[in-house]
DNA sequence: TCTGGGGTCCTAGGACCC
DNA sequence: TCTGGGGTCCTAGGACCC
């Protein structure tokens, strides 16, 4: 999809076409730019850049909060038209998809017909620009995908994969971001036709696994990498983890445990909506001068009640924190999943199938009334000293949430 | 400029086992 | 007294993607 976030923002309030729009946040905000608009790169704001920064370029932009909910409602609706195309759709990402078009030309035509045809009815469907690309592997077709924006198809001939990659940049491959890039001009690697040209095995020496996939890319092969599954085969989650980046670094204690509690709490609750559990623990910390420091913990057995999560990542909190210092962001990472066999835990003397019942409650509370209708005890403490401090209205007493 | 949040994959070292 | 080789699991950090 093109410019994403910000076209559907401009489908809620087409006052914004074709002005700068920054999506992501207000522009005194910490953060960073989630989607800018044609008009707002044009002054050199683009995505991943911080909030601030994207101020001083373009201080007339129009600075809207990112809304995940509306962009995976018409993530949904595309996803819904390509699965009329192939049957074999894969979500890359919320913007993103590929389609194994083999087999379907009876039904729809050429490639290129095709792809015009998809164009046409996401359009339609949503008035929505996206752009297509059409190769032999998935490589070439995200490039060329890339290439054919805005609003465009590209189809890349069968045999001509290589001399299409070759004038390109090197960091038009997918992984090869800042590092890579900066490493691959040094030995004077510029283009892919450069990357291209290299012997294979000097390639292995100098970057191990990683040259060998990108000797394969860079002549248009999927070898290596994130690419070599088929389309369309869904896999589990590896990891599940929620992070909060504070407004101004504090080192309230109190506020601190608060967040750990709340972050355990939704964490644990997806891996419960996921039907598995969880065996290592990790906690993020980071400081005011941005240093990071991360620490695991793996359980003697694997769980999925938010009050095992929060007290393990209490726990490594107050092993690690070095509370001379302020902290910019916490964060609670889990990994390390196994099936849930809903057998209530009896060793414990019924501890677990009481959490398990209370937690249902709990998260059915939280779908009527919404992610704070219910939390542990700890965190709702802090909950309300951050309320507090932002409005001093929403005292509890003054809870305009009966259910909490 | 002052750096989000949610992921995946890779590397490297150490503990431990046979 | 000096020190193999293969394997798994765990931890920490980092590159990269959207």
């Amino acid at each position: 999809m093109d410019a994403f976030f910000v076209s559907v923002e401009e489908l809620f309030d087409p006052s914004l076409k074709g002005k700068p729009v920054v999506v992501g946040g207000k522009h005194d905000e910490r953060g960073v730019v989630s989607a800018a608009s044609y008009a707002a790169r044009k002054f050199g704001v683009h995505s991943a850049m911080p909030l601030r920064t994207a101020y001083q370029k373009c201080p007339q932009a129009i600075f809207v909060p990112g809304h995940p909910e509306r962009y995976k409602e018409y993530s949904g609706r595309v996803y819904e038209i390509l699965q009329r195309f192939s049957p074999r759709v894969e979500m890359a990402s919320i913007d993103e998809a590929y389609l194994d078009m083999t087999g379907t030309e009876r039904l729809l035509g050429s490639p290129l017909q095709a792809a015009h045809k998809l164009h046409q009815e996401v359009k339609a469907a949503t008035n929505l620009n996206c752009s297509i690309g059409i190769a032999s592997s998935r490589l070439v077709a995200k490039i060329s995908s890339d290439q054919a924006k805005p609003n465009g198809v590209l189809y890349i001939l069968p045999g001509l994969e290589a001399s299409f990659l070759a004038p390109l940049a090197v960091a038009k491959i997918p992984g090869v971001g800042k590092v890579m890039n900066q490493k691959l001009q040094e030995i004077g690697i510029r283009r892919i036709g450069d990357l291209a040209a290299m012997e294979e095995r000097d390639l292995e020496r100098r970057f191990g696994k990683w040259g060998l996939a990108l000797a394969g890319k860079a002549h248009g092969e999927d070898a290596g990498g994130w690419f070599d599954s088929e389309i369309g085969e869904r896999s589990d989650p590896k990891s599940i983890s929620h992070e909060h980046t504070f407004g101004e670094d504090t080192r309230d204690p109190v506020r601190l445990e608060a967040t750990l509690t709340h972050l355990s709490e939704k964490v644990a609750r997806r891996l419960r909506e996921h039907g598995f559990r969880t065996r290592t623990v990790q906690l993020k910390l980071r400081y005011s001068d941005f240093t990071t420091i991360t620490r695991a913990q793996t359980l003697p057995e694997p769980t999925q009640l938010d009050i095992d999560l929060a007290e393990a990542s209490r726990k490594l909190f107050h092993d690690h924190w070095n509370s001379r210092q302020t902290v910019r962001l916490l964060g609670v990472h889990i990994s390390g999943f196994t099936a849930d066999e809903t057998q209530g835990n009896l060793l414990d003397g019924g501890r677990s199938e009481r959490w398990r019942n209370a937690l249902e409650a709990a998260d059915k509370l939280r779908d009527k009334f919404g992610e704070s209708a219910v939390g542990l005890g700890s965190g709702m403490r802090g909950h309300y000293r951050e309320r507090v401090q932002e409005n001093p209205a929403a005292l509890p007493g003054k809870a305009p949430q009966k259910p909490a």
